[in-house]
DNA sequence: GCACTTTTTGCAACTAGTTGCATAAAGTGC
DNA sequence: GCACTTTATGCAACTAGTTGCAAAAAGTGC
């Protein structure tokens, strides 16, 4: 349950509308919190149904028109609740070991381009960080804030770098092993 | 669509029942494809249905009573057609990054103490991982498939590895930063 | 042989996320 | 000023995963 959270925090950033925050998730919350337009406009909804968020007064409201949101009191009171609150973290899922771990018993063909293809991605998603590191983060800037926001982007350019290292080593030891024949 | 194509693989290691496919996926399978027992039954029912997998011959098949599956040509197919077709990597979503950059807005009142805490959690699981590594594959053990195992749990323990480090470096340059009073 | 627990299987309801499409307003080209 | 595109909002149906519970068989204690 954090997309709301993530939601509120984007709009205590912020005040802004469901297509701005739909813009914003896909560059830096969606990073680490990704999310469509339909779920945000849905989680939208129910935010200001259960009195957290509220609209800012527009002339008149209608289809087609841009409603920004602002978080009220009760929104900011529950985003300092879960951010607290203690949270196991999830178990790992990821398709691509799962695929190793298949291709272990029926065979290597076809994954290898695969592996390639994920690591220019990974490439360009690090170069991607690293970049807003660059812009975002020049040295000196280090208030609280900035603080926690630079780790954040560190453990996304930590990641982007174990998965880089990982399999470019895939490639290296990679066996050639096509799929055992009898059954 | 990632969980039938885990159990396929579980199953060609080794024909077994629901109630051992929710043990392994416990253990190896599950580190990086957790499931429940009921998704796990769910989905066996539906693998069976579809002709991919089918029940061994048992005595007289009953509730409360072992049932054990076998994995057919179909299903064989389907899981090395699987694994070699192209996926795109899914974006991370990580509630602790999240929690991270909310309280650069709402203050990092209670958070520390969590922190901490996931740090013994990673420190744990990577030494499951190293255990295991230590056990399972010792220097010579490298056949094709070892080889594609052993790089599995590389990922894993190169994972844990980050979150430790990422998350000591959290902790010791965590700016003490309450809430901000005024809204 | 009866109560009690454990093992094994499974259904049903709910929550979260995804996909596909629709509808209204506003801008754009000529 | 009319067709066409873009912007902005949103509904509905579907898929995947989670939670809570229950029922049948088999083992256990006395």
């Amino acid at each position: 349950m954090s997309l709301p959270h993530a939601i509120l925090t984007a709009l205590m950033e912020k005040p802004s509308s469901g297509l701005e925050l739909t813009r914003r998730f896909d560059r830096s919350i969606g990073y680490f919190w990704s999310a469509t337009h339909q779920q945000i406009y849905r989680e939208l909804g129910k935010l200001e149904t259960g009195g957290l968020i509220r609209a800012l007064p527009a002339e008149q409201p209608a289809r087609g028109q841009k409603k920004a949101y602002e978080v009220l009191p009760a929104g900011r009171a529950e985003l300092a609740r879960w951010t607290a609150a203690a949270q196991d973290p999830k178990p790992m899922r990821d398709v691509m070991l799962l695929r190793l771990r298949a291709a272990a018993v029926v065979g290597t063909a076809g994954l290898e381009a695969d592996l390639r293809r994920h690591l220019e991605l990974h490439e360009q998603q690090l170069a991607e960080y690293r970049e807003i590191e660059r812009r975002d983060f020049p040295p000196g800037k280090d208030g609280p804030e900035d603080r926690l926001r630079h780790l954040v982007l560190r453990a996304g350019i930590d990641l982007e770098t174990f998965w880089t290292q990982w399999l470019r080593r895939a490639l290296t030891d990679f066996p050639d092993m096509p799929a055992p024949e009898g059954l």
